[in-house]
DNA sequence: TTTAGAATGATAGTAATACTATCTCATAGA
DNA sequence: TCTATGAGATAGTATTACTATCATTCTAAA
């Protein structure tokens, strides 16, 4: 049996919903593809619809500026991982078991899911690393906020400060020890291949070593004291 | 006595060292207002010019672009946080005691610094809040890596790293931590203010809660077990 | 079978951005 | 007095970030 997995948006997110039609998920795939490869700052509507074989115009039509366009893959992708998330920690009735699945899901390499055609996630994982923080970091971020164009990231944070809770109830920061835990995920990944003294990791770049320091992170300051 | 601070700069930042000459000044208070007001994607030279009351050819002899003001005012900043630290811990024997001065120097708001004439550091902190991370967030860190531009980042990172060691000599992830620290006294901030469910201090704002949260982190990772 | 409407393609145009080039002028130091 | 340096003034270009319009194709309902 063939499952496809669809993640819904918001639909504030877009003028036209991508995952609607051909042109739509080119778009999406086409974007993931060019900002993995030149970084956000120079991908433009432009290079994207030369690379689709579409005009400009064709792009403006789903999304309203390439800021939106990561604000959606973006979004995408904290569904999907959340859905992951829930997934593999199902049947899982240990929260520190929980909590280790949790960080080594976000912290090591994505590989490519079958059940979206369209989305290549393992680029996905890397952009978000690379650019992820540039979708809020922004002068507008309270009014995107408020059309809540960041449910995904805020959802995802939530079920894991509700796993911190489970492991310490009377832990006094679950929320932003998960905002914690999601940034430096990406950070530490980022710092150790591009900036590697602002790791201890620089020497093996290996993601298993992020996993270990996170779990020391969390473990030590969740442990009952 | 009136005391004159001057932080030396890494010459491969500018084309022209802004230090030096009435105009680089300016475009250094400027560009640190303008891109505080309008955030840094819709700061640009020209702008940048009409502000100060030049021309945008006058800008480009100082500055090859606007990442490269980003760099130089983040890197500024970073040398300033430095001189301030080692001055504030200077006759602190007790490591523990410094850690928490540098969490502190780290997480609370800045008042401006009357040693330098040309530069609000209330309003540079804020930009180091919402654009720090850009400065590196490219495609060509690696080459600006080669030319030392994150220089004073690293080295303020190797410091804590230092202080964290002093406290546990047998701490695994001294960068990391203090990597995370930096990174986190900021991105704490920024949500408790624009994405407040992504933190537990939304509700009352209160900086010194950060405070708490990366005290209580921190020293319960490095407590000798 | 006709037909409306939705999606797309093709083309054009504009304001702003991110630069580069050149020429002049003031002035300060040797 | 000469000369280098900093700065002002002006012009010009390629690219970016859009908006508008009109024609075409394809499909799903009447």
């Amino acid at each position: 049996m063939e499952v496809q997995l669809q993640i819904k948006m918001n639909e504030k997110l877009f003028l036209r919903d991508p995952e609607q039609t051909e042109l739509g998920k080119k778009i999406i795939r086409h974007s993931i593809q060019l900002i993995y490869k030149n970084g956000f700052e120079l991908f433009t509507f432009k290079k994207l619809a030369e690379d689709i074989g579409t005009t400009e115009a064709g792009i403006y039509r789903y999304f309203e500026n390439k800021h939106r366009v990561l604000i959606y893959i973006t979004a995408w992708y904290w569904g999907w991982l959340q859905y992951r998330l829930v997934f593999n920690t199902n049947n899982i009735k240990d929260p520190a078991v929980k909590l280790k699945k949790v960080i080594q899901l976000l912290a090591t390499t994505v590989v490519d899911d079958d059940k979206t055609i369209h989305i290549n996630e393992d680029l996905l994982h890397q952009i978000i690393i690379a650019e992820g923080s540039k979708a809020y970091l922004t002068k507008h971020v309270s009014e995107d906020n408020k059309e809540q164009l960041f449910k995904p990231y805020k959802d995802l944070c939530a079920v894991i400060a509700d796993i911190i809770l489970e492991c310490n109830p009377k832990y006094k920061y679950p929320r932003s020890l998960a905002s914690t835990i999601i940034e430096m995920a990406h950070f530490q990944n980022f710092f150790m291949h591009n900036l590697p003294s602002l790791t201890d990791f620089g020497k093996t770049k290996d993601e298993m070593k992020v996993v270990s320091f996170l779990e020391d992170l969390v473990f030590s300051s969740i442990r009952k004291k």
